[in-house]
DNA sequence: TGATAACTTTCCAGATTGGAAAGTTTGCAA
DNA sequence: TTGCAAACTTTCCAATCTGGAAAGTTATCA
């Protein structure tokens, strides 16, 4: 059996679930910091790493007066997340043939 | 979108891994130990880190004179590991939508 | 009585993660 | 134009986590 192989910037829990949320729609700072129950220092962190890897893509819009923040996944973060996910996925089949 | 949200203990990259392996049989620890390409001591630690959770049984057993360690998941680290994977492979669905 | 295989533990260094708190920037209100 | 608040961003720091090296164990074999 080939043993999965993971990107550990996209593996991280945290990370993964920014990349899964992102990867349905470009979402608010706020509601990816709601979303995953991490402060804003740990979400500005996570994607300041994902966006020095290219993966994530910012953008400050302002938003009835106030500034927000959007996140999107790039071309590049959706290729390494759809990448990583197959590798989940023939983790999932290894297991998907077990009984419980 | 609901969010995944992992069992930290199986989410570790290693662990993962040496869970991906014993769900589809029991494996010796040196296989196991070079299918992921880590130490004596870090899988003897994972192994024990799993095994102190109940996911993992340890069996030694003697093979012609030495004596071998064999692992395997428990009903407890199956159902673990399932569920793990259940939720992962909610990701899964969230990004098979996407165009890469 | 060693010597060796096959782990297990201990020791330690480096990377990660998380929150708190301070800092920054921008858009009003006064 | 000064002050204040919103919405992040950085810095600081403590707690984990990982990983390898090396020492320790236990059982078997010469």
């Amino acid at each position: 059996m080939a043993v999965p192989v993971f990107d550990a910037l996209i593996h991280a829990p945290g990370r993964l679930q920014i990349c899964a949320i992102l990867s349905a729609a470009e979402a608010e700072f706020a509601v990816v910091r709601d979303s995953i129950k991490v402060s804003d220092s740990v979400l500005s962190k996570h994607v300041k790493a994902l966006e020095e890897a290219g993966y994530v893509a910012v953008r400050k819009a302002a938003m009835g007066g106030r500034q927000r923040t959007w996140l999107s996944l790039t071309p590049a973060g959706k290729k390494a997340f759809v990448a990583h996910v197959a590798e989940l996925e023939r983790l999932v089949k290894v297991a998907s043939s077990l009984s419980v």
